[in-house]
DNA sequence: AAAAGGGGCAACCGCGGACAG
DNA sequence: CCTGTCCGCGGTTGCCCCTTT
């Protein structure tokens, strides 16, 4: 089908290029009275010269009022890099995991100066890969279900962002039409804190590999007795479950993570890279809620 | 001090998905 | 099912500023 002239084909008629104080008044002025509803016919009600799909890219990526702007610091660096190993160039959902930060802000932080430093480093930023490193192979399908948590979680994030503050009890309905102007939600799910401290093992796993400093240490060990702790970084104890319950403990912060005893028979080291499935059957989905994520998308050894 | 080169970032472009009629 | 429209995403461009020569 032959696309039709988009409101930014009017060439001569829409200003382009940078945006004027002025401009960015009046939009600011606009989506604070009435919210962005549609942005097609938005520059107009606000008095712009401008197409909508301008007007939206300004709006996201710098008038937004919970922008969070500035140098990224360590921690947000190494969490656009864990990512970015498992989601690939997915800005968007690399920045479902950053609040305030918007996914040009994370491409542009990633082409100009991340990529380059593990160019430098001898690692390539495509496949994340040191030039030999045996090791990040063997994570391969950890790292599979990790990318579709990560996915799922992103989806979450945005889903939640788009949520209006109403009574409508299903979070994962199409909500483009009743979901125009509503404040990202600032409420930080245990599931995120779960994520968190997973990131941080992964993260850890690959710490043994190289000399990336890791700055959160993450231990494992069973949620009766601290005897077994295990520093990450120690590959062995990495899986090794103590008692029959796994607990990932972050930032002094115990955590459950069920995902891990209930889906997985991790008893054997991870350096065996034996991953026994053991949860649902495969017409099952792997994270509830997201019907399009299913265990057969993966290829783990059963 | 001036020119050249490079880096950083905002903005644009084109495509594809979703949805309504 | 087809068409038209809107939105969001990822890739790319181009300008501005800083550093180097």
């Amino acid at each position: 089908m032959a696309r039709p002239a988009g409101c930014c084909d009017t060439v001569g008629l829409l200003k382009k290029g940078p945006w004027t104080p002025d401009e960015d008044r009046k939009l600011l002025a606009y989506i604070q009275q009435h919210g962005f509803g549609n942005w097609r016919s938005l520059p107009e009600k606000a008095g712009l010269q401008r197409c909508g799909k301008s007007c939206r890219l300004r709006w996201i990526n710098y008038l937004r009022p919970d922008l969070k702007r500035g140098k990224f610091s360590l921690q947000e660096e190494q969490t656009i890099i864990q990512l970015h190993a498992f989601l690939g160039n997915r800005w968007s959902a690399i920045a479902a995991h950053l609040p305030n930060r918007t996914d040009n802000e994370i491409k542009n932080y990633w082409n100009t100066r991340i990529k380059k430093r593990l160019n430098r480093m001898g690692i390539d930023p495509t496949t994340h890969k040191p030039k030999s490193n045996p090791l990040i192979g063997t994570l391969n399908h950890m790292a599979q279900w990790e990318s579709a948590r990560l996915e799922a979680e992103a989806r979450l994030v945005k889903e939640s962002r788009k949520m209006v503050s109403s009574s409508n009890p299903s979070p994962h309905q199409k909500s483009s039409s009743n979901n125009k102007g509503s404040e990202p939600s600032t409420n930080k799910s245990e599931c995120l804190d779960v994520l968190k401290a997973w990131q941080s093992v992964v993260i850890g796993m690959f710490a043994t590999s190289s000399t990336t400093n890791i700055s959160n240490p993450v231990v494992f060990g069973s949620n009766q007795s601290s005897s077994g702790l295990a520093e990450a970084g120690s590959i062995t104890s990495v899986g090794r479950i103590v008692e029959d319950e796994l607990m990932l403990e972050y930032d002094g912060s115990k955590y459950h993570v069920p995902e891990l005893n209930e889906r997985f028979d991790i008893s054997t080291p991870l350096h065996d890279s034996m991953y026994h499935w053991t949860g649902p059957a495969m017409d099952r989905y792997i994270v509830e809620g997201f019907s399009d994520i299913s265990v057969h998308d993966f290829d783990y050894p059963i």
